[in-house]
DNA sequence: TTGTAAGCGTTATCAA
DNA sequence: TTGATAACGCTTACAA
């Protein structure tokens, strides 16, 4: 049996396409019409086909999120966040990952999925590759994690979060103190804002007359922790040394090293990690927070409201970080 | 400037639309017309318009991949080998992300994502939703990491990879011996695919006689290693044991532990991991391998067959796991 | 407030 | 091998 179309419907309620177009549409239609409608919609079980809606001029509701290869809870959190309040608007995500600048150049040169979507969310990723000369998107863009007076953006004020870390390490009493960073050299994301949160921290640290030097900063990776030996060298080696952790995934790692030295936190070292990742309240981690929930529904904000009010200025949203104070700081 | 259509390549070539439909979607033409058409696509940058090709009837080369909320490397590797495979053939994958039971009802009852696909892969989801009562795709649907027989599937022999580990535990020489597993109550997730390496596993114990209980079960959280008291009682109480983990992030917490503790892998212990993910090389785990590119590339190569040939028989495709076995084990 | 009909950009059918 | 033309299912003037 095929599906039915407006035609179905509007022979079945008596009325002429065009007016369950503008039922569909909100267009001003009587009440009983409406509702005579509504009635054959509901008994056929009707759905409007989105590819014909499309080409005839409609908006297709869809918005696009490009993201790099994130597998961080951060992120995760965020999209949900993003992806509700798209829903309770009635609008729709598709993501696109970008595994790879190739694949991005495909998206550039296949315009078919950009066809398809009233706006799109670039997702922490290198500003250079966002240049409107790289991908024309000719549609409402909102940049998320990353900075720019070219197009509307929603971000964290990282530097301030790097001094917050600092700020409080100092109150603690550490006199040494240690940044894990990771080691990326992935090319698309947008590592601006681990340098960021790195300059708070030493420039926090400068101001008050501590000493902070490269080897003081301490790489480990995403996803396999490899810095065993330096943190547990930092652990035994140091009195109470601070630590402060780019993301809570690397205090965890610096944590388990502890748990194992039988070293305790908030006494031995002290450590503040960033994100405010679900677990962390449950381990006692210090950690400044980024406040995802919302930071996912703003953007979410900012890309309807250019969709459904074009030709307004650049906005760009700032958000700020917060302090969690826990056991180990 | 208003994009050009097929009609503006039709006349600048001084052919009929039919023709340059058929140089697209290659029908039979003449070279010389063939080359006209093409100068006339390439001068005025062309683009076909996907929309009104599907509504024409056209298929949209496009495959949705839905996928629960992974962010484990396996899944990653396998989404990119998947859809590396679907860009050679011209396709292009969308992705859409499951986060909650709700989000999937609403796939069911928004079909306009649907009606945009030729196909669909369902990614490491519980059998229960994948039914044809829940979701009727009404396309082509090929299941990876589960089994029916209802639908096409690619998987892996997960109760052999359970046997393979315990194997090589108890030829290293362990008699006592542990499972990591995670701790996951997501019902939309296929919890299956675990449960059968740990069946696998204590079936191959008890027929050489070994024992096992509940108490050598140990429970860790995926992103948030929680055992560490656990697995260092394992580590110091037990004269070698042998600790299966049922995914290498799993291994990498015991690892941890151990360094901390100067236990040292593959002589005061023995580790196997199950994925080998890309840093187990380096780390030195011994580790149960599935073939993720393979995997994903043979998960492409059966939907675009599907799609392409349309009413054959079910096919499930069994991928077997392979030991690679390095320093821990 | 309504119905009619002209697009939207393709593909597919059918004569030529 | 071709060109003309009828779908595809909708939105949106425009006329009634």
């Amino acid at each position: 049996m095929k599906k039915p179309t407006i035609k179905d419907v509007a022979s079945l309620s008596g009325v002429g396409t065009g007016t369950v177009s503008r039922v569909l549409n909100g267009g001003s239609v009587k009440e009983t019409t409406r509702i005579k409608v509504m009635k054959a919609i509901d008994k056929l079980g009707y759905q409007p086909n989105q590819v014909a809606r499309t080409l005839a001029g409609g908006k297709t509701k869809r918005i696009l999120f490009l993201m790099p290869e994130i597998r961080t809870e951060f992120h995760w959190r965020v999209m949900k966040s993003f992806d509700e309040y798209l829903d309770k608007m009635n609008y729709e995500m598709v993501i696109y990952p970008v595994f790879s600048d190739k694949r991005l150049k495909k998206l550039r040169s296949d315009p078919s999925l950009i066809q398809n979507i009233d706006g799109a969310v670039i997702c922490t990723m290198n500003i250079e590759f966002l240049s409107r000369k790289y991908i024309d998107f000719g549609t409402n863009v909102v940049l998320f994690e990353s900075q720019s007076d070219e197009f509307d953006c929603v971000y964290l004020d990282n530097v301030l979060g790097g001094r917050m870390a600092a700020e409080l390490l100092i109150e603690c009493g550490s006199t040494d103190l240690f940044v894990i960073s990771f080691d990326e050299e992935n090319t698309i994301l947008a590592t601006e804002n681990f340098e960021k949160r790195i300059l708070g921290f030493t420039s926090y640290l400068k101001e008050k007359g501590y000493e902070f030097n490269e080897e003081k900063l301490v790489y480990t990776s995403f996803f396999f922790e490899t810095a065993h030996e330096r943190i547990a060298s930092i652990l035994s080696e140091y009195d109470r040394p601070g630590i402060f952790a780019l993301a809570d995934n690397f205090a965890l790692e610096v944590l388990q090293m502890a748990s194992a030295m039988k070293k305790i936190p908030g006494k031995d070292f002290f450590l503040v990690g960033y994100d405010n990742q679900s677990w962390t309240e449950r381990a006692g981690l210090t950690t400044i927070e980024q406040p995802m929930e919302d930071m996912g529904r703003k953007t979410a904000e900012l890309i309807i409201q250019k969709i459904e009010n074009p030709g307004q200025y650049v906005q760009p949203v700032k958000f700020l970080p917060s302090l969690k104070r826990r056991k180990t700081a």
